[in-house]
RNA sequence: GCCGAAGUGGCGGAAUGGUAGACGCGGCAGUCUCAAAAACUGUUGGGGGGCAACCCCCGUGUCGGUUCGAAUCCGACCUUCGGCACCA
């Protein structure tokens, strides 16, 4: 033995080699067929964490087994670098965003190094820089004018002390500002929007998409499609202009059951609605409503409030008048902010109708009974009842019926609303990309022409919290010319909601140098779309669904020829520490530098991978890190050392054989499945098995080393240093990792003996290696006659004799 | 509340209708050593029996069901984690 294993030393070797080689450099080649393996990069808070590297080196790990099976591997990687922390952080410590962004891309970027993974650093792609960000200004222009992107009054989180907007993540606890703990308001302010409710109908289509399917049904949430009809009740209220008021229902079916009808109080008719003898009790209850923070207004289970505006709606169906409440639970967002309330069927309705003593009418009776005294909604089909001429109909049938009545008569139409909202992408920021509009007084709202981009973010700007976006008050940025009349203008101030930056980064990485465009169109039709992509499912709705939305936009403006970015999607699971999901917000990151300098990066890739399914996570704990650690050690003991064979003998050749090409049938189906637990334990046992054959020397020196290579190059993908390593020292050509997959003999993998179990009754009674080939007869024969079963069957009558093939036959006595 | 995932030795986990506990950690015993560490070897779910090779019983969150056979499938419940949430 030459010399001890020692992480440290190989790892840092072969990391300078690789680079100075450039071996993972990748070009597009049309000769061997392209993979595109992506890993959701690493938003540039501080440093890796233990996370970061769960997250990463196993997909390092199936990069490199796709592209030592012959696969053109593009494995990029890059920092998502705008965003909320940088700016806290600034505020916090004293230092401008850019440089602490910078800084902590530069120490991640180190770490990632030190993992050993294939990525192409010349492709690298960080978002806050110029000639990134002036892409994404690019397709918000884009979007423009496709007529994708508008304006439109929305409301913030307002803090009254700090005079400040607040993400949602600075609301803390009950709708308090995380700064000083006044409860957070809402303010109006006019804002950037994408019209990603336009593609509803399309994102809910996953059609070949290799997804989880709890993701898809997340989707399918979000976009929340439902069918019902749009029906318009009468207004009979002096001095209202408007003659009708909309609502939408689920369940036209019902209409029969409306005892009073609910508005939102943000509703635009209420104030006209509203009598004056009930005015002072309606505003009060605004008022209320509006203290009330957004959290405590969707919290459950809390008590229906409400107030009756003094005016009526007419029933257009059932001529019935009915009165006009006001309630917060009915959403202005959602629908028309107009609700027909039908308490009999609607348990929220039920619940507000009780507490207001309001009339509950059945019209549905559910199968079987007649409906009257029902202790709680019912919400599902029967029979229509209380319902004049639709009485005695099914309800599936009638609501058909009444939906026919709407359309004949003009009252109604059948639509579809979808809970899907349009996407606010403005930011009342500093660290972002600045939104590439001007405000002209003349002109109005004008582009910024696409030569003039980028829009740069000034370095200057006062980012702290003043109350409105930064930029507002940086006058050399906000003053400039309109490119349509050249007169004075003003400059758009907030910036891009970082989602925008995230959208689209997985088509610069196919050509980061592009200068004349945001990518490369010949190289984005070679690598994308994604074939693998890997992340966090913390990302189900937003990121995925916004990159979906973004690249189905791109494809209906050729700008790109496919409409779905990531064909498979795998989502590993959530490393959790001290009862948290790990992340340096929440203070509980372990980093994973101590362990690499200690055991080396090998070891934690190895033992990242050991803990369990990927798709699991789990809590940290590093227990067991050692196990994998002395694992390497004994690989390298195993391979350093002289094998000496001693004395030959067929049968454990043939033994060898099998097993060895048993390993590499397992380790290839494993990694297929993105199965790395149970890949290592495969590899494990090989080493404890050619462990044992060493000290014996049954196999020939010739076959030892044979089995040897096709180990380490098992090996490559998981322990990347040690195998170019031993590679090397076994005597064999730079790299291990240009090196093919090896191949299995599927005659040499298979099992010649298997182990028959043997039950009665289910009961495990007896084993007996047999030959694989064992017939069905045969295997009966063999258990009914053996010695072993008498005590259990004699005297006993068989009634069934099965047989599993390969596994078991189960005596069943009587 | 709804949707989804999970629950197996002291611990991480393996087995997805057919030998429960692979692989690893930890423990115990041993080898080496003046000693310790490291490394290596053996052993390790619980209970009972046998001088012994071994043998028997119990055991996968709880209760029930389907099946020749259930950790695995079905039903109800409990617990944990993730997501969504008054969506008319």
């Amino acid at each position: 033995m030459a010399q001890n294993y020692n992480p440290q030393e190989i790892e840092k070797k072969w990391q300078q080699k690789w680079a100075a080689d450039h071996i993972y450099e990748v070009k597009e080649s049309s000769k061997r067929p392209k993979f595109y393996a992506l890993t959701m990069f690493p938003y540039t808070s501080g440093d890796l964490h233990i996370g970061h590297w769960y997250a990463m080196a196993p997909s390092d790990v199936y990069a490199r087994f796709k592209r030592m099976q012959g696969c053109n591997v593009l494995h990029p990687m890059g920092f998502d670098a705008f965003g909320l922390p940088a700016e806290n952080a600034a505020i916090s410590r004293g230092i401008h965003p850019y440089e602490w962004t910078m800084k902590n891309i530069e120490n991640m970027r180190r770490q990632l190094r030190s993992m050993g993974a294939i990525y192409d650093w010349n492709r690298e792609v960080i978002t806050c820089l110029p000639d990134y960000y002036k892409w994404t200004q690019w397709f918000f222009l884009k979007l423009y004018h496709a007529g994708l992107a508008y304006r439109a009054e929305a409301p913030v989180n307002w803090c009254p002390k700090c005079q400040t907007v607040l993400a949602n993540e600075q609301v803390v606890g009950e709708g308090l500002c995380e700064r000083c703990g006044t409860p957070v308001t809402k303010k109006e302010l006019k804002q950037w929007f994408f019209r990603i409710t336009k593609y509803a109908e399309k994102l809910l289509d996953h059609n070949g998409l290799d997804w989880p399917e709890r993701i898809k049904v997340m989707q399918k949430n979000w976009v929340g499609k439902r069918e019902g009809a749009e029906i318009s009740f009468w207004l009979e209220h002096e001095g209202v202009e408007q003659k009708e008021i909309r609502v939408f229902t689920t369940r036209p079916d019902t209409i029969f059951g409306v005892t009073f009808f609910l508005l939102a109080p943000e509703h635009p008719l209420v104030s006209q609605l509203t009598t004056p003898e009930h005015k002072a009790e309606v505003d009060k209850y605004i008022a209320w409503c509006r203290r009330q923070t957004e959290y405590e207004r969707v919290a459950l289970g809390r008590e229906k409030t409400g107030v009756f505006l003094g005016s009526y709606v007419v029933n257009p169906i059932s001529k019935e008048r009915v009165p006009i409440w006001i309630t917060d639970y009915v959403l202005p967002t959602y629908g028309t902010g107009a609700v027909m309330a039908v308490p009999a069927h609607d348990e929220r309705d039920l619940e507000f109708a009780r507490k207001f003593k309001l009339p509950v009418r059945t019209v549905i009776a559910p199968p079987g009974g007649t409906g009257e005294e029902l202790a709680e909604a019912y919400i599902g089909p029967g029979a229509m009842v209380n319902s004049g001429e639709f009485s005695g109909l099914p309800s599936e049938q009638g609501y058909e019926a009444i939906c026919a009545l709407l359309k004949k008569k003009r009252w109604g139409k059948r639509i579809i609303v979808y809970r899907l909202r349009d996407w606010l992408i403005s930011r009342q920021r500093y660290w972002g990309a600045p939104i590439p509009m001007i405000y002209c007084d003349k002109c109005g709202v004008v582009p910024v022409p696409e030569e003039d981009l980028p829009v740069l973010l000034p370095p200057d700007a006062e980012f702290k919290p003043t109350g409105e976006s930064p930029l507002k008050y940086c006058q050399s940025f906000v003053n400039t010319t309109c490119p349509k009349c050249s007169g004075p203008a003003r400059r758009e101030t907030d910036t891009m909601d970082t989602f925008m930056c995230s959208s689209w980064y997985f088509l610069r990485y196919t050509s980061p140098e592009t200068k004349n465009a945001p990518f490369d169109a010949a190289k984005v039709k070679y690598w994308l779309p994604v074939d693998l992509y890997t992340g966090g499912a913390e990302h189900a709705v937003m990121h995925l669904f916004y990159a979906r939305f973004f690249t189905k936009a791109l494809k209906d403006m050729d700008l790109v020829d496919f409409d779905e970015p990531f064909t498979r999607l795998f989502n590993q699971g959530t490393i959790i520490y001290h009862g948290d999901k790990m992340s340096k917000s929440r203070g509980n990151v372990i980093a994973p530098d101590e362990y690499v300098a200690k055991l080396g990066a090998d070891a934690v890739r190895g033992y990242l991978m050991f803990v369990g399914p990927w798709e699991l996570g789990g809590e940290w704990n590093d227990r067991g890190i050692v196990g994998v650690s002395r694992w390497l050690n004994r690989v390298w003991n195993l391979v350093t050392a002289d094998y000496t064979s001693r004395v030959v003998y067929p049968e454990a050749e043939k033994e060898f054989l099998h097993l060895t090409h048993k390993t590499i049938k397992e380790v290839t189906a494993d990694l297929a499945k993105l199965r790395f637990n149970t890949m290592l334990s495969s590899l494990m046992e090989f080493t404890n098995y050619l462990s044992k054959v060493k000290e014996s020397g049954v196999v020939s020196g010739s076959l030892w080393g044979e089995a040897i290579s096709y180990f380490l190059l098992l090996l490559a993908p998981t322990a990347p240093h040690l195998a170019e390593e031993l590679w090397s020292r076994t005597g064999h050509h730079y790299s291990i990792h240009n090196q093919p997959w090896p191949e299995y003999d599927e005659e040499l993998a298979k099992e010649e003996e298997i182990t028959l179990v043997i039950q009665v009754n289910g009961k495990l009674r007896d084993k007996v290696l047999v030959p694989a080939s064992i017939s069905e007869i045969e295997a009966k024969e063999l258990a009914l006659g053996r010695e072993r079963l008498k005590a259990y069957i004699d005297g006993k009558q068989v009634t069934r004799v099965i047989y599993i093939p390969k596994r078991v036959v189960n005596i069943v006595v009587k």
